[in-house]
DNA sequence: AACCACATTGAAATCGCTTTCATCGTTGAA
DNA sequence: TTCAACGATGAAAGCGATTTCAATGTGGTT
């Protein structure tokens, strides 16, 4: 049987509430009861329960993370920092991979909150409106990561910023024939960083057209999909991955299909996960300030428990700037091309697979021709 | 005000007790009765407080999952599976990250206990014997995980047989002169696949000299090290890394080096992490059966957990046996070497780095020359 | 009419802890 | 000597649920 307040009290001789006072240091004690009750906690092996100290306090010293899942990289990340950084603060992780199943992400919401955890970092992956709809009557303070929401507490890198990043990087270098990787549009942080891609690179007179877009899942086998763009006519000279994820899918692809990397064609992507650091030549890409999503989103929280009803921040909402690491995936493209033409159309020298442009060319005259200046 | 079961019950005209009954299905209600609870409970927005029913049931259905990271692709694997597992069957996850710390591992284990975690699934990164003692008066059921702990609760890949077959696989296809990137070998896990990858190496009467072993922690960093390895003379012909994740490092080293794998060096890995199936070639690697770790660990404890002090089953300690992944990173020995001496000693054509062989050989003559048949 | 069985409901104890506030010496000052 | 002040301790209430068991009402039997 496991010991309580009320066995130790009892063997040391005291009541329950002095053992109390002795662990809370809530009153003091002569320096003779202190030893007694030190011995019998010590005799009993006695820890405090949580629960029932949670109980009473009406504070459970604990936070709920709600996240789409953790083997992606970039969550991974995140997930790693939040939890370190609850330790620290003294609050305990509970733990909730979504899956990203909206179903599942709204009940194991409610089970938190069922649980009484003092706040809640969530991810969701459910569409905005219906989050913010069930979450209304939720009388935890929740933040949300990696989400932009407007009037709620929220930390969000500025995925738009992003996008106009990488289409500057590209066409800076000189090339006009890109080809997008991007995720489902229906996930917002995607969606605007094609948003800002597109924008910016209207401001070099350029566009992607529809068909130099692969759309999908963010994940490796989206990265395979780069051998559609690459039978189209002009072969795009560059590619923007939506992430380094499916970047490092593409990549296999490319360099499977002889491809050299920069030399035959440029790539970047989105994150800066660990690994993208060590391919050889080095991803470019576009970084999100990790630590700093995960770090604030728990100070705020924490800020949120403690200061109750209190002192609402300023600012509920936060964007944090992403930054350009250039490495060696992109380089400019080779003897400037004009007119929307891709010069060097023909496939590197050592390649294999990709079946040769075949005489299909695309009708449409001059794809990717620069746009009215 | 949250609602509690007392507000409800007011509101409904019965007593505590009824609303209870209705919850829990406990005692048949009137259909007049149960219909005004029920509306008393939409109406208020009831949720039962689970830390007060815990503290009566002395049961949380929460489970301790002590870890010493997830960022790396293995563990957070693991971490993954466990946590839908967990989900699953009706159990919180509460995430502790050690970050390979014993000290943070020890107190978060404390702290679990104090929480009145049901059981607790820990993948220990203190000295074997340390965790063993701190644990032993400990009253919660702990499946180790990832960890072989005789006479306790634990699941394990079987590292040593992991070992034997790289050994055997890269002794198969030729190589003689065999380079190892090996983590601290004060980690068991590491220690037995050396151990078994240098016995199935003797049997076919090879061996490693202290030379060509560069240790380390096992990440990205550690595999850098094989330049080490690469200027000593007779050059390895293949590599085995401990991880896939240090043997991805290498293989950056290698690649930017000029070298080509598999044609002029071999390489192979373990784990089988997600990005090696996408590296060119793809990484041979040995396997470690993820979800069956995972999964079987969450089971075992789930047992364990809901048996109480009955019916313990009959094996505590469990071990996987890993699978070898045969992939294009390693590719036989060209024009067989024989007697320890490597033939195509030069450094293959497009060589940039690695700074050639200085003049100081070493002076142990035929360093890796095959043992005593 | 008296009695009993059965279906509902609720009073009260309890889980393990905190916290208020009263109590009970002691002690120093008047 | 008396009293106020103080330091140390403990009795009891309460956090929000569950669960036992008694109480109540109903209807069927004899």
């Amino acid at each position: 049987m496991k010991a309580t307040i009320r066995s130790v009290a009892k063997l040391a001789g005291v009541a329950p509430s002095t053992v109390s006072h002795y662990l809370n240091q809530t009153a003091p004690l002569s320096a003779a009861t202190a030893k007694n009750v030190e011995q019998a906690i010590a005799a009993l092996n006695y820890r405090v329960n949580l629960g029932a100290r949670n109980l009473r306090l009406r504070k459970t010293n604990s936070i709920g993370v709600v996240i789409p899942n953790i083997t992606s990289p970039f969550f991974g990340e995140i997930a790693a920092v939040m939890e370190n950084k609850l330790w620290e603060r003294g609050f305990q992780t509970l733990l909730c991979i979504s899956e990203r199943s909206p179903e599942r992400e709204l009940s194991q919401v409610a089970h938190l909150v069922s649980r009484q955890v003092d706040g809640i970092l969530l991810v969701y992956c459910s569409q905005k409106s219906r989050v913010a709809e069930t979450l209304k009557n939720i009388s935890v303070p929740i933040v949300f990561v990696d989400r932009r929401v407007p009037d709620q507490y929220s930390i969000c890198t500025d995925n738009f910023l992003g996008g106009r990043l990488a289409a500057r990087h590209l066409a800076t270098l000189g090339h006009r024939v890109i080809g997008l990787l991007c995720g489902e549009p229906s996930v917002e942080n995607v969606a605007e960083r094609i948003e800002g891609f597109k924008l910016e690179l209207q401001r070099f007179g350029l566009e992607v057209p529809e068909a130099y877009r692969a759309k999908g899942r963010q994940d490796l086998q989206l990265g395979l999909r780069i051998t559609d763009l690459l039978q189209l006519e002009p072969r795009p000279t560059a590619i923007f991955a939506t992430n380094d994820i499916v970047a490092i899918g593409a990549w296999r692809k490319l360099v499977e299909s002889g491809f050299r990397i920069p030399r035959d064609i440029s790539i970047m992507g989105f994150d800066d996960i660990a690994i993208s650091r060590f391919l050889v030549p080095p991803l470019t890409t576009v970084a999100q300030p990790y630590r700093e999503i995960g770090g604030k989103a728990v100070e705020m929280l924490v800020d949120l428990v403690q200061a109750g009803e209190t002192a609402t921040p300023a600012e509920k909402s936060v964007i944090l700037a992403p930054t350009l690491k250039v490495r060696g995936s992109t380089a400019p493209l080779k003897k400037g091309g004009v007119d929307g033409k891709a010069i060097d159309g023909r496939l590197p020298e050592r390649t294999k697979a990709v079946s040769p442009p075949k005489s299909k060319r695309p009708t449409s005259k001059g794809a990717s021709r620069p746009l009215k200046s």
